[in-house]
RNA sequence: GGGCCGUUAGCUCAAUUUGGCAGAGCAACUGACUCUUAAUCAGUGGGUUGCAGGUUCAAGUCCUGCACGGCCUACCA
């Protein structure tokens, strides 16, 4: 161990000297710190000693009484320790306490002449040592890196960042009582798949020793909820973990989470009613408010949103017609625009590249794109009216993407002509194209109902609530490389 | 993948434009102190300046490479 810890492990000495083993300490609270403040009336009034425990966070000493700042995981709240109180032999334990140490204890609640709730303590536990120093008291821990690769002392040390880890599991919470509350059920699918689908992504992979096949980590659970939906579970969600195998940025982790969720008999119509009425619902339970400030950005999730037409967009930002103008039109037309381009690129990619340069910006208030072409959308239905386009909605907050939805395809002959041209892109070279899924397209061949589908990026969900510019911000443990010696 | 920036005590940060004995606060340790709360007062210890080379009489500082991180960009739905 390090040099520093040898003057802690001389006081873990000095414990088991006088009799207290560091760590077979057992200790049942009866309240929580914000349950000692909530209830600080009735307690002082009652003389009820309250059993709490926690982390001492700050120590003052003052010769034979000392102060000590005590955190749980509701909050700080401040202990007094007197000789007079707890007698020499045991006033003496705490010469062997450090700030950083686990203690339970037992005593009234008071306040202090300064005002400052207090528990008196009569009787304490001590329930574990604390080996290293903690980070500095007041400026707390700043190293981004250490921040993360040590999230339990970002975590000891900086209160607004577990409340974004509090805020993140209210988030889920609400989302879950809301779909529970309309009928949906909560389901698990495989992480583990042969054919990695339901979306437009390079997957990682990983090999099964026994089976002697590879395996790929899923990028989607789509396939999977559509064939429970072909099963009859007509509502169904999942809250999960996805996987791709790309950059890494403030927006992106390699693992992140996805709320997915099918309503048979549904279709994008009813899907952006169901998100309308989901995330302002939820966003209000959780915050108590409509609108919040996303790095600058003042966003009011009010409904109803905003609908746009993704053709129109482009059309009036650019002049460009991603359905009429052909690719070499497109083109020339980019280049009068100054948007550099590449050969490869096709008109699927042509019109996510001009939505996300010329759109994407002024889409600050939640906002329903529609209308996306098919050709990037191979797992939706086409309009009846415009083969060309989608029954598809993506949705936008903060100039970020945060949703996907669409009216399923639940024909299997389409299917299998949209998987072949998939392929065919796979063969050209395209990494991110679909692959054929043999399986998915039997189960579509006994019947899916009509059915929306809805995704969420519960992480950038959390980002806009939380006022996260990050991702990192908002996973406990984002990725990162091993660290260097 | 590319560009820019960063890495100094356990933590937060200093270290003259233009190389010259590596410092402070907190934390720790010793002592005083029974209403303090960034407690106070007196004293003490603590560094392979991310790693490896190079230039120089002399490198935290200049140069090269590497590692890790941050931001931008690219890739990416």
């Amino acid at each position: 161990m390090e040099v520093e810890t040898g003057e802690k492990l001389e006081k873990l000495q000095e414990l088991r000297n006088l009799g207290i083993e560091p760590y077979n300490g057992h200790f049942e609270k009866t309240h929580t710190v914000l349950e000692i403040r909530d209830r600080e009336a009735a307690l002082i009034q009652s003389e009820t000693k309250v059993r709490t425990a926690g982390r001492l966070m700050a120590i003052r000493r003052h010769g034979k009484a000392l102060f000590a700042d005590l955190q749980d995981h509701t909050g700080r709240i401040q202990i007094y320790v007197k000789r007079d109180v707890l007698g020499d032999d045991r006033f003496q334990v705490f010469r062997a306490i450090d700030v950083g140490d686990l203690l339970g204890v037992e005593g009234k609640v008071f306040r202090t002449h300064a005002g400052e709730l207090t528990v008196l303590v009569e009787n304490f536990v001590f329930l574990g040592k604390c080996l290293r120093p903690l980070p500095e008291k007041w400026h707390g821990l700043r190293d981004v890196e250490v921040r993360y690769r040590k999230r339990y002392l970002d975590l000891i040390m900086n209160p607004e960042v577990r409340n974004i880890f509090l805020l993140r599991s209210r988030l889920i919470r609400e989302i879950r009582a809301f779909l529970d509350e309309r009928g949906f059920i909560e389901v698990e699918t495989p992480m583990m798949q042969v054919i990695p689908g339901g979306a437009l992504a390079r997957p990682f992979k990983t090999f099964h020793n026994a089976l002697g096949m590879e395996l790929y980590l899923r990028i989607a659970p789509e396939l999977f909820l559509k064939r429970l939906v072909v099963g009859g579970f007509e509502k169904v969600y999942e809250i999960n973990r996805n996987f791709r195998n790309e950059g890494i940025s403030v927006r992106h982790n390699p693992e992140f989470t996805m709320l997915e969720l099918y309503e048979a008999y549904g279709n994008y119509e009813t899907m952006m009613r169901l998100c309308e009425e989901l995330l302002s619902s939820v966003v209000f339970r959780v915050l108590g408010t409509y609108t919040i400030t996303y790095q600058s950005m003042a966003i009011d999730f009010t409904p109803p949103w905003r609908r746009v037409f993704l053709p129109e967009a482009i059309r009036e930002k650019t002049g460009i017609d991603i359905l009429e103008d052909s690719l070499e039109i497109m083109r020339k037309k980019a280049d009068a625009l100054g948007m550099p381009w590449e050969v490869h690129w096709d008109r699927g990619k042509f019109v996510n590249e001009l939505l996300e340069r010329f759109v994407q910006p002024e889409l600050i208030h939640p906002t329903f794109v529609l209308d996306y072409p098919v050709e990037i959308s191979p797992l939706a239905k086409a309009k009846k009216d415009d083969p060309r386009l989608a029954e598809r909605f993506e949705l936008f907050i903060g100039q970020e993407e945060v949703g996907n939805a669409y009216s399923e395809l639940n024909d299997p002959f389409e299917q299998r002509r949209r998987f072949e041209e998939q392929a065919r892109k796979r063969q050209r070279g395209d990494l991110e194209a679909h692959s054929i899924d043999e399986d998915y397209l039997e189960a579509l061949e006994y019947g899916m109902p009509p059915t929306g589908g809805l995704g969420i990026g519960i992480d950038r969900l959390v980002m806009l609530l939380a006022n996260a510019p990050s991702i990192r911000e908002v996973i406990l443990f984002p990725l990162l490389r091993p660290a260097g010696d």
